[in-house]
DNA sequence: GATGAATGAGACTTCATTCAT
DNA sequence: TATGAATGAAGTCTCATTCAT
């Protein structure tokens, strides 16, 4: 969390945090193209256009700057979903507008997301550690919305838990086909065709409303 | 596809196809545990009891080792997906019997399936070419289903190959789930719950048949 | 050809060029003195005082570095020849004053010279193109010199290319003489009894002019 | 000298030493095409079509086998040099015969030919000292001959080991040209130009006798 | 004699990180 | 701050040689 924000200490915070923006794009686009491991440290700093060593001046490790790409999708994602839950007036609702927001903001940024889905995990354990612990964080979000449906009355009693693997799972795959084939072409397009799975999935009767 | 076999040409078909095992055995579980990268190819042959060349002897490079991997836990999958399909009389059946039956294939070779599911990806552009091939196979599989089950009645029309990704998706979710944090603590056991999910998302009005 | 130069990018031209030249005499001696194939990156190292990595800083792979050392007594010869012939008014002399000028430059950098005639060849197949490129040259100087002699009735007809083969024979066969068992003790001492025996091998009458 | 002969130990000498002529000459070959250090002893023993451990039954070490190649055509050639010089009446025929039966030997032995002197020299310093050995015995022949030319007044006064250090450079390079460009086409038939040459080079008025 | 699987030292090369300028 | 040359550990792969069968 704390990585995907440059080190502190610019005044009008320009120039440093640019070079911080620049290096992390950087470095986003080419795990994203190469892969972690295939990505050196010289191929990030050429493509941001600085030297090698200034790339140690924004981050400790490499590691790092993969760490501060995953905790920066992180972010994007969860403001995201938190934004589009404000407005929703039920937990069913809220759990729609989660799986919509979750696939915009990844569309939206797929550098991004191709690190974080694709070439972070197992790439190291301190990445797997941090994917983890997002992972459970949205998995729970879902699963409350569920149990919360199934208290109303809206969704049968069921394992809330494993219902929301299948919902996250559903959501990720759906990204990673688009991130591989282009399939679908436009994950935002594909939104309402996975609500209304999900929301059967969950054996809402009626997913129209 | 054909990575998975050792090199021909034992008499008795005994010792050197016991090495071959022995060091795809030991690969797996290097690459399970450490990731592909973090693995060296003497870590791999000192786990196996052997010198680092005689590695060299079943696989001409290390890269070709997860490929093995990759094709093995793909022929296991694919034999028990096509057995399990081969006794059931409808398409959603064989839908219900093809998820069962790849949730107990990867349970039953966890190391495989750790290698093939959260390790490969990313790791080698070989990789992620192989994976992709198998993919498209299982999604093909599954939408295919889905499909007759719309021509059947049996569901509503629907984007077939969208729902199909849900599906695979889910199937993948609860694998990851299992192996990170023995979130279902197990795959196999959990497959019915995962079938009633699957159905009700595509529609299907009584999921118990 | 291009490799006898360090990679461009020095500023005030000093130390990088220098280290290069540093690396490339240090490779050069170990050559000499072990043989390419015997010779490892690390050895040369060792000899120019710098890390194993720093070699590939400025050669990409050992190859470059024998590849560069052929090219740099290439350059030295053939400047050396072109000066000689430059200030000689027929093409017997310019053909003597070339046979001096080889043996001058090859005995003036016995390093290079033991690389280039003995350790290179057969060592590896760019090395032997390489080679074959730059002998040609010296072949084709050679007979187009006798062809003039011959059209200016200095000497009988013949083949030219044959007796140019004869020629460049001799002169390296002076030079690997020298360097195996110092004999001759001086191949530029020697240079007026190879001139004899060349204009007398073509047919000249009278050598003494 | 003792290398190229099979080792002792067979009765009426036919499968052992059909076994290790098949040996020396696949090692020849793959020596010839690909040069010593490219060659492995796998490779020498697939072309005989035996297995690696068989190559060991018949040399010692690799090594060995590079050194009976040059013994055997070390042989092949002093052969022919004596038979050639044995019928010749004066020192200079003698000149003349054994520059022609090098040449012939050579040519009628492209393999061996090549592994002597391209491959071999520089890639072991065994190779060269053995080498270095052969080359002083041709070149001290050639000296003797030119030696009692000059002393029965066929030849001015020279440096006679200078002189057959040419004569002996001119056969070579004639040599090379011949395997590495196929210049001259027939070393064979380029021998009375060579002859000429020679002849003329150390000094003798009237090369026609 | 013949086989060929096994060995393990050693070669080339890469790259994250440091530090003097 | 920025630079980029330098470091050296570590990794993949080859291959001459041995030896049990």
């Amino acid at each position: 969390m704390s990585e995907a924000a440059p080190p502190a200490g610019m005044k009008a915070g320009h120039p440093r945090e640019d070079r911080f923006e620049q290096l992390l794009a950087a470095a986003a686009a080419a795990y994203a193209e190469l892969g972690y491991h295939r990505t050196s440290v010289k191929t990030i700093a050429d493509r941001a256009g600085v030297a090698t060593g200034t790339f140690y001046l924004y981050f400790p490790t490499k590691e790092a700057s993969a760490l501060a790409i995953i905790d920066r999708l992180y972010q994007l994602v969860m403001g995201a979903v938190v934004a589009a839950r404000a407005v929703q007036p039920t937990a069913l609702a809220k759990l729609a507008a989660s799986t919509e927001a979750v696939l915009a903001t990844f569309a939206g940024h797929e550098d991004l997301s191709r690190v974080v889905l694709i070439q972070a995990p197992g790439a190291h354990p301190d990445f797997d550690q941090r994917l983890r612990e997002i992972h459970a964080e949205l998995i729970g979000l879902v699963a409350r919305d569920i149990q919360e449906a199934v208290q109303a009355g809206l969704a049968p009693p069921q394992d809330e838990v494993l219902a929301a693997q299948c919902v996250v799972g559903a959501v990720y795959e759906i990204l990673s086909g688009w991130m591989r084939d282009r399939v679908p072409g436009d994950p935002v397009a594909a939104a309402p065709h996975l609500r209304t799975f999900v929301l059967r999935g969950i054996g809402v009767t009626d997913p129209g409303s």
